[in-house]
DNA sequence: AAAAACATACCAACCAGTCGGTATGAGTCA
DNA sequence: TGACTCATACCGACTGGTTGGTATGTTTTT
């Protein structure tokens, strides 16, 4: 029994904590200003911890990709108690607001992981580059089976395609988070997120029911 | 009368060259992963000539901000032809799809550099943060002006508000330039746009005339 | 002549990544 | 039960290269 070190059972894996460090400081200072230091310093273990779980910096990001990936699907599509709302399109319409609602706080609290990475990697690693668009597909291929849901039971204008509408939700959130970060205000980024609410009420033809 | 140097009135100054190479490079790369010597040797000057001309990279990236907003103005908002187009919304929607059209080649040559830059810095650089934010304003003001045009003339459904449209519209942008670049594809970035494109349309009372 | 516009050489700090070593717990067998 | 082996998890000093920035000298323009 050593002092300074918790039983198996309690004591957080330092994959884990490495993970969860990345997270927060890349969206708080981008990829490539964060050091492997530094992440280490706030996951609390050495370097030698680092480098024995990761072969590289990159292939952190490529893990915190993939484990942003799981967060999302957990805090997005699985907790939330609207998720299980069964009209689609009522179901849709408070997954923007819960988007809109998270937009509170500090910027690297409600930003996206992979949405901040890709912009650094997207010409200079592939791997990075590629784990980030499963991480943001992933999300849209998600959003689209209830989308798709709400179509075939409304229909749709213009014969919108839910992939396509998926993505757009998450092209307005993600130049949602930029609008917030350089005005350094919600005010701008949250009209944005209603301005998209607006626009699916209208292609669903439900402009009246607010 | 030196062979290895042009007459000063074709020589391009090297705070200019220096802009130039910082707003390729740093839209590629990163403001963070773009180093000062990169930029030095893009723009084909020595670092004596940068640190000359820029107290700092910081004070690099800032007046790179500036230029990118002449740049923008002059892109955008003076050169086209469709500017001069006398109706309104007429010319909003022109706007539109020239900002579509424009989503074309690599990333690197149709993003943001501001959008890119405010990205690593927010949190980090109050300079860079609101030199960025400048420049993001700047445009969304300017783009206000002929959507209040068009507002006066025709009017808007909801009351919207012609400044709140133009940040979604710049949002709309930035997300789909993000998509973009994770994607390594266009398709779903300028499917946003054309999302975009049918809202204001919608927005507008314009649905049926293409 | 004087100032502005460069160029060259250099520096301390920091970077990602390495390496030899230790701590710990599970499995094995007498 | 207890000595032995082995794999995994983790430690921290170290390295070669790169970073932003500086000090000083030279050329060009006014």
């Amino acid at each position: 029994m050593s002092a300074n070190r918790l039983s198996s059972a309690k004591r957080i894996p330092a994959r884990a904590k490495l993970i969860d460090a990345a997270h927060l400081l890349v969206r708080r200072q981008g990829y490539c200003a964060t050091s492997v230091d530094e992440i280490c310093a706030a996951a609390g273990v050495t370097k030698g911890a680092f480098f024995h779980h990761f072969a590289s910096k990159e292939a952190l990001g490529a893990a915190a990709a993939e484990q942003w990936t799981a967060r999302a699907e957990e805090l997005i599509f699985t907790l939330p108690p609207w998720v299980r709302i069964e009209d689609p399109l009522e179901r849709l319409l408070a997954h923007i607001d819960f988007r809109l609602f998270m937009i509170d706080g500090a910027p690297e609290d409600f930003t996206c992981f992979v949405g901040t990475m890709v912009q650094e990697s997207f010409a200079s690693s592939e791997v990075l580059r590629s784990a980030s668009d499963a991480s943001i597909s992933a999300y849209c291929e998600r959003l689209a089976v209830d989308i798709e849901a709400a179509i075939a039971l409304y229909g749709i204008r213009d014969g919108v395609s839910a992939i396509s509408l998926a993505y757009h939700v998450q092209a307005v959130l993600q130049g949602a988070f930029i609008i917030a970060k350089a005005r350094n205000a919600l005010k701008e980024a949250r009209e944005s997120v209603l301005h998209l609410k607006r626009y699916i009420k209208m292609l669903f033809n439900r402009v009246d029911t607010q």
